[in-house]
DNA sequence: GTCCCGACTGTAAACGTTTGCATTCCTGGG
DNA sequence: CCCAGGAATGCAAACGTTTACAGTCGGGAC
């Protein structure tokens, strides 16, 4: 008759002994013994048996599930993420709520219901939510342990990048080329994201030109809207200049790839007329032949999604800064 | 002393009714004094009270939950659809729980606890997930309403597009332009993914071919690997044919992107020497002036997630057929 | 033979809701 | 004045686990 699933009691029933026993046998605790054990494991093959979910959580306060939020998983480091991240927690036996942040109102309605998100899991990633420019710490949203990508925030661990560095790095290798007038195609902060990202990305480059000795001519630093129709623009401004430049660093590689496209349009040769480099690694930019500093995604997903599960049995964990490699590829070459 | 939070208890107590009220007052049921209510939201603000999920799922049934499951998450399409899919789902208070198979075994664990996936679940949405390869019948692995976006499957509502059709309107365009060796550059079958997209746009590659008299050369269909690497490989092989096309399909944009950077940086002019036309629109697609088919991801998101509610709900609903329009840039162009 | 201790098991109380049923109260129709 | 019936509320039993606590039993130390 019954067509509703097998419970705990069932398998009590069936093999005489309490639902106590048949809970630890089941988890395997300790104090069972082991014909008892082997006894209710049958039975629960047997019936079929699955936990209630709901109704362990309930009891045992541990929700085997953890939230991820970021701005939007349709971007490229969010949804590359993605993978790295999942394949932890799925090795591991939590499930993944996501949480996306696509407007400002989505924003404010995570922030503003975070403490009732923090019940519904066990611990919690962020990806690029910059939730430091509402909050001083971690623990004014959040009651469980956090891990945040791509940002420094207090009460967290953190695995970021030294963006700074990583685009003083780039630009130097182009000045290392012989450049001297080097364009910067400027992802600018979206109005919704108070991220710093890109400022320490203007930082990086100013500090490469400063410490070479080149001026820094704010005519070369145009925007790129973070897309690549908004690099096919910027590159035509760029070379409508007085003085055009020889080189470009792009603060994304979505913007390169539309450099390099209209540039080729116009009838440049890359990298003879003009040297590209990019930042992230996208999927594409290998087949475009890119130079570009690479984001370990998946690996920064990877270490995430780990420490995460190390906070949650609370071991020890440190922030983590990921090195960000120069890949050489074919559109950067010595000025000539 | 209590640092633990409010429980509805504590509402009870506070106002001087029973939980039984609270409860029905909280969640706007009849049968409530509509200054028992008042009082009560009031309590319920003051002490900050908010449900317990775990408790009120285990008493009710309900997750608000919904289950969203793909072969990964990196990938163009299922990333994309995300954001239309969050926002429905968002709005309506269900949070979403992904579940990425991003290998054969991720993909057999996944079918075979399927049945404990839908406990955590109100409802299911499938994105390319292929389930139809191994059963004949939703049924056959889940006891919720299933959504199935870019699929057929018996006993699950489908959100698809006709790909024979979209694929023969890609190329019947390029025939109208006057080509008649036209290269396609396939995206193979995945090994551990046994979609059968990829054979439905060769038919329809081949349909528009017979209809217009033309031959079907299968020296012209080459493989592109799904990914813009494979597609500077493959538009190499097409040009070294013995009569090269003067016309390419491909089987999605990220391929069309990297027939589009090496068919440039070998010196050809687009769409001069080449006409390329690709399937999906991509973001890229845009920027990059590139001829193709739109898949409308998002719209289709959407879709799915406002189909599972109304399944959830017990409305009717029927399966659809999405539209493929053409979108024509600046890739294709009249032969001569 | 007694005592103690550890291994094993059971009882029952949580966990925090939802909900069927019973009860009270009030109002209006007869 | 009585009674039907609906609105408002309360009581208590679910929902299916986990877990503190209290037993029982057997064997080794003395």
């Amino acid at each position: 008759m019954s067509n509703s699933r097998p419970t705990i009691k069932d398998i009590a029933r069936v093999t005489g002994v309490s639902v106590a026993t048949v809970s630890r046998a089941l988890r395997n605790l300790p104090y069972v013994a082991s014909a008892t054990r082997s006894r209710v494991l049958d039975a629960a093959a047997e019936l079929q048996y699955e936990a209630h979910p709901q109704a362990s959580r309930l009891a045992s306060g541990r929700t085997w599930t953890i939230g991820l939020a970021a701005p939007q998983f349709g971007a490229w480091f969010p949804s590359r993420a993605l993978g790295g991240i999942n394949s932890v927690f799925a090795k591991a036996g939590y499930d993944l709520l996501i949480s996306m942040m696509a407007t400002p109102e989505d924003r404010r309605r995570f922030l503003h219901e975070a403490r009732s998100f923090c019940r519904r899991v066990d611990g919690i990633v962020l990806i690029d939510t910059f939730v430091s420019a509402e909050g001083n710490s971690a623990s004014d949203f959040f009651d469980r342990p956090v891990v945040a990508v791509n940002e420094q925030l207090e009460g967290a661990t953190s695995i970021i990048i030294d963006n700074r560095l990583a685009a003083r790095r780039a630009v130097e290798y182009l000045i290392e080329l012989g450049h001297e007038r080097i364009g910067l195609v400027v992802g600018p902060p979206l109005v919704d994201l108070p991220t710093p990202v890109p400022a320490q990305r203007r930082l990086g480059y100013e500090d490469a030109l400063r410490a070479a000795g080149l001026p820094c001519d704010p005519e070369l630093a145009v925007s790129g809207d973070w897309t690549a129709a908004g690099g096919t623009v910027a590159v035509s401004t760029l070379l409508e200049c007085a003085q055009p430049p020889t080189a470009v660093f792009c603060m994304s590689d979505q913007m390169a790839f539309g450099v390099l496209w209209a540039a080729a349009r116009r009838g440049l040769d890359i990298p003879g007329d003009l040297s590209v480099i990019g930042f992230d690694d996208h999927d594409l930019s290998e087949a475009m032949g890119l130079t570009t500093m690479r984001q370990s995604v998946d690996e920064m997903g990877v270490r995430a999604a780990r420490t995460a599960l190390a906070l949650i049995d609370k071991e020890p964990v440190s922030d983590i800064t990921w090195d960000v490699p120069l890949i050489v590829r074919e559109t950067t070459a010595p000025l000539g």
